[in-house]
DNA sequence: CGCAATTACCTTTTT
DNA sequence: GGTAATTGCG
């Protein structure tokens, strides 16, 4: 048994399998058959230290890893029951359990992205902020931030209290709380919070935590680079009595940053926990030598970076490929084409190519081209089921079923199908219900009482209500029927059924879908099932979740979809300045932001087993306009083999192209005092360092409606700051209060 | 008062 | 080339 499990494994791999009790650090380069490790590990945990199942722990990131880990232990431990689960819905699991504690009721809804824009629309309107200065995704984003870093929208606004500095803060500091209140009085939680309110809940109930602690006493963290704060925070409670935590996880694809992973977690994992043994895992068993080999010479290029080796045993294999073309319409055709002639000489198979690309919107005209030379292709993303609108319609009359406050579940479905109670209406509504702290179902059922409602709409409200009161599961039985329920009785189809109008009957299609997957869940999960499992279930997966490499189509996806995976043949297309690295990145001019874009590429290539092609085209649209491209400076630092496409040697000049961002010069930027660094609040220490910036007399700033501007007067204090701008252009001058005012400093 | 078509705006990456 | 607010119409 003990052979089996470490059979075939390098000396590290078998060390870090045999790894019983403490702290584990897992430096895991790409295709060091870490997944093999871990799941092997598990397995050992169980048979060889005779540790139960229900006290393993593993968490990863995506569905789709923890799908395949549990799986895979599944079949080196057939029967055990590991809980093996993405980090939201572990804490989305632990606050239906636990979410009295921090004020969320069990069955607390889940806002996707769409929802969240609604509900800040909201708030925005309630505080007068007008949505086009204050863009929802902006607002939310800025908050995101907040949230991943742990800080609180008390926190926020203790801490920007004194400085009127940029009027985003003082925005912020507004409408954070309002969101925060409306999301509570929902019922409701968005992604970030799922974190934060399972960190607080940890950190504030010290019992549970020791609960929790007896209960995991092994726990594991896959893609530890990966890591925010609040994670962060949620794994060192769970691992705080016994520090039996294993983590995994390579610095060098690191590649959310911009969603506040921190680096720094892994980097500084050693130090967290002194008594922690480090393996490395270097050793490829993925790729050819000239692929890993030009990875490297890539990824080397990183200054902040842990001097790491990749090696493979592996055959040399082709060269690195840069296909060039003259436009990316040549680009499809050319990709397309090579697949086919690879296919064609009996050496692939479909399933066994790849495509990724920076941004999903090149993923369009791929698609195109795959469908003309009729190649099957698999695409993570486009538009994805759920995010359908006939299915985000059924979803919020089952929300509105599950939790009868949840507001955008509400707004969304009154009037869908139309039943007369439009925007007029339902704001009346809404008033009122604020008014009287109800929930819009509750106002809707005293819809009489509401002032200045028509008597249609009175009746409308009412009979809304009672329709919705009347759905319930224990009354349908099932999901499926449950749904069936509200599709017929809500009379949801009938616009369109039986229709021959195209997207009509696709509309129609999308809905026998949604109640094939509801019968699907409610088989699957058997007596187990409820309404909000479904719903978790629905909201937490992901675009890339439906991939599957048995499907034998080719797949498409973006570089940061691809983390985890491996393909025999790798193109990654687009490898030019502004995308990779992406423009916003180097517009930063930050070598964080360059570097992360660099690891990225990384990642990418590291994907490739036999065959790697990267892409430039000549020409590429942007925003619906051609425009001449520039040379990724990526390509420049390692080796690849040239092949150029079309043309006729008239360009052959080079010269026009050359990268215009020299990424090897770029400054270290002093990090921006982000708020809080994960160091301070290791310490203890809980100051975070102010951004120092305000409207000084002088100062250019820009107004959206008046265009640039320079201060020339400040007065008032705090709230009532006023600040006075003069605007060249129509020779105008405008007092505005810094608190309110959509005025950004310019430079 | 409510609905539908037209205009304007933006577009990184994801749970 | 897609979505959402805004305007015009019934």
């Amino acid at each position: 048994m003990n052979i089996s499990i470490t059979d075939g494994l390098t000396l590290p791999q078998k060390a870090a399998v045999e790894h019983v009790d403490g702290p584990l650090l897992i430096v895991a380069g790409p295709g060091s058959g870490k997944t093999r490790v871990v799941t092997r590990r598990l397995a050992n945990l169980v048979t060889t230290a005779g540790i139960s199942p229900r006290n393993l722990l593993a968490i990863t990131f995506t569905n789709k890893a923890s799908k395949e880990m549990a799986e895979r232990v599944q079949s080196l431990l057939p029967g055990s029951r590991i809980w093996v689960s993405t980090f939201h819905r572990f804490c989305a699991r632990l606050l239906r359990e636990y979410g009295e504690m921090v004020g969320i009721k069990s069955t607390f809804s889940i806002l996707d992205t769409t929802d969240q824009k609604q509900m800040m629309r909201l708030v925005l309107n309630d505080l007068d902020y007008d949505t086009v200065h204050y863009a929802p995704n902006k607002v939310l984003w800025r908050i995101s931030n907040a949230k991943n870093d742990l800080i609180s929208p008390d926190q926020f606004n203790s801490r920007y209290e004194d400085s009127i500095a940029d009027h985003w803060q003082a925005v912020i500091r507004r409408v954070y709380p309002a969101y925060q209140q409306r999301m509570l009085e929902s019922n409701a939680v968005d992604f970030d919070d799922l974190l934060v309110h399972t960190a607080t809940l940890l950190a504030e109930n010290p019992e549970l935590r020791k609960d929790l602690g007896e209960h995991y006493r092994y726990i594991l963290v896959d893609e530890y680079q990966d890591t925010n704060l609040a994670q962060y925070q949620i794994v060192a409670a769970l691992a705080q009595q016994h520090g039996n935590l294993c983590v995994t996880g390579d610095p060098d694809q690191s590649i959310y940053g911009w969603r506040g992973a921190r680096i720094e977690n892994i980097l500084r994992f050693e130090r967290d926990f002194p008594t922690s043994k480090t393996i490395r895992l270097e050793q490829n068993f993925r790729s050819t030598q000239a692929i890993l080999r030009s990875a490297d010479s890539l990824i080397a290029n990183n200054q902040q970076r842990k001097q790491k080796s990749l090696l493979t045993e592996n055959d040399e294999g082709q060269p690195v490929q840069l296909l060039c073309f003259q436009d990316s319409r040549e680009e499809s055709e050319g990709v397309a084409l090579k697949i086919r002639e690879l296919v064609d000489s009996g050496e692939f198979n479909w399933n066994q190519f790849a495509i990724f690309y920076r941004v999903n919107a090149l993923s369009r005209q791929l698609e195109m081209a795959m469908m003309r030379h009729r190649i099957p292709v698999q695409v993570a993303a486009g538009v994805a089921f759920y995010d359908r609108a006939e299915i985000k319609d059924l979803l919020a009359y089952l929300r509105l079923i599950e939790n009868a406050a949840d507001t955008t579940a509400f707004l969304r479905v009154v009037n869908k199908p139309l039943r007369g109670l439009g925007k007029t209406s339902q704001n009346r509504l809404l008033r009122w219900a604020e008014e009287n702290h109800l929930t819009l179902l509750q106002a809707a059922v005293r819809a009489k009482e509401v002032p200045k409602l028509s008597k249609r709409a009175i009746f409308g409200f009412q009979r809304f209500a009672e329709m919705i009161d009347g759905f319930s599961l224990a009354n349908a039985g099932s999901v499926g029927d449950l749904l069936v329920e509200v599709v017929e009785k809500t009379r949801y189809t009938a616009a369109w059924s039986g229709s021959y109008n195209e997207s009509d009957t696709e509309k129609m299609a999308n809905v026998e879908e949604f109640i094939g997957a509801a019968r699907q869940y409610d088989e699957a999960l058997g007596d187990e099932r409820s309404l909000q499992g479904f719903l978790e279930q629905t909201a937490l997966v992901s675009d890339t979740d439906w991939i599957s490499d048995e499907s034998g189509q080719a797949t498409l996806m973006t570089m940061h979809a691809a983390k985890g995976l491996e393909f025999p043949v790798v193109f990654v297309i687009g490898v030019e300045e502004g995308l990779i690295p992406h423009e916003r990145a180097l517009k930063e001019g930050d070598r964080r932001e360059v570097e992360e874009e660099r690891r990225l590429l990384f990642v990418g290539m590291t994907r490739a087993e036999n065959r790697l092609y990267l892409t430039e085209s000549r020409v590429r649209a942007m925003h619906g306009r051609n425009v001449p491209t520039i040379r990724s400076p990526f390509l420049q630092e390692f080796e690849c083999q040239r092949v150029e496409f079309g043309g006729d040697g008239f360009f052959a000049d080079e010269e026009w192209r050359q990268p215009t961002h020299d990424v090897s010069k770029l400054a270290d930027i002093p990090t921006l005092p982000k708020l809080m660094t994960g160091a301070s609040l290791l310490s203890g220490d809980k100051t975070a360092a102010e951004i120092p910036t305000g409207f000084a007399i002088g100062t250019q700033v820009r107004h959206p409606r008046y265009g640039l501007g320079t201060v020339v007067d400040v007065g008032g204090f705090g709230a009532k700051r006023s600040i006075t701008v003069k605007f060249p252009t129509d020779d105008r001058t405008e007092t505005f209060i810094a608190s309110k005012a959509p005025l950004q400093p310019v430079g």
